[in-house]
DNA sequence: ATTTGTGCAAATCGTTTGCATCTGA
DNA sequence: TCAGATGCAAACGATTTGCACAAAT
């Protein structure tokens, strides 16, 4: 058997505070401010958003900045990257083991808590490979039945 | 307990040769150059390969035409979405369920046979909602272990 | 002075749209 | 003659790149 996500060790999950205090030390200084427009719970962002928030926060950052920051989150391990849909790039803050719920009328995303899903029966890889990530993504329409 | 890909009913899975006959019967009659330029297996297509296909194949069409015959297919039911990687559209001309291994090196998609992977524990939907399908991709690395 | 960090304008590239043309009734 | 089907050039929009400038050593 094999919980859902059965990731790569980028590091464990850390807390905002600690997070903004290893990029400084991380020399990822200009990440705060990325990180601080993501907001303090940090959930399920676009590059859009996060430029959006920060713009309206005051702060003067283009979309390309945001981009190349979240990459270095991700290369950092701070972030991890989902592809749900392929006209936008989400990024999630949490980076522990959940799957998501996908709400396609609006593109919302919803964690599905770590440890309710699981995914049994998983194949061998092929030789020479070995599983990095299994992504579950849960897509929801409304339901119209009565 | 869920079968993953618990999927929209778009119709039974169709043979080629049935395909092709349903295409012609429902004026998506222009259909069959693409899907003939899927090749007679028909796995995971981007537009970008599908169109490779059909101008070595001596056809003339374009991206943008291939583009919207995918859509056409997908509305129809005859093909599957599959969001894999932000950078590229993969459609999967089987529409029976099943999962994917996916690996990243190459971005090579596999298929995991039908009803070996099984997921287990899913959150009831919120409210007014209800699962259309379930995804799963198993993202694959070399392995690099002795 | 040289390297490393920072930020973004412009380029890129996958995808969609709007419209001109063709086809069949 | 008209309604739909067909095809694509051009537009669009998300993402990346290349380069200029700033900070640190």
């Amino acid at each position: 058997m094999h919980k859902a996500h059965g990731h790569e060790d980028h590091g464990k999950p850390l807390s905002e505070s600690a997070v903004i205090e290893l990029l400084r030390h991380a020399r990822l200084r200009r990440s705060r401010r990325a990180h601080r427009a993501g907001g303090a719970h940090g959930r399920h962002v676009t590059a859009d958003i996060l430029h959006a928030e920060a713009v309206a926060g005051g702060e003067r950052v283009s979309l390309a900045t945001v981009y190349n920051t979240l990459h270095q989150f991700k290369r950092a391990g701070l972030v991890r990257e989902l592809a749900i849909d392929g006209t936008r790039t989400y990024f999630d803050t949490n980076t522990s083991n959940h799957s998501h719920f996908y709400i396609e009328q609006d593109g919302r995303l919803v964690d599905i808590p770590d440890g309710s899903i699981r995914v049994d029966g998983l194949p061998t890889p092929p030789e020479g490979m070995r599983i990095s990530h299994v992504d579950v993504v849960v897509r929801l329409v409304e339901d119209t039945r009565k």
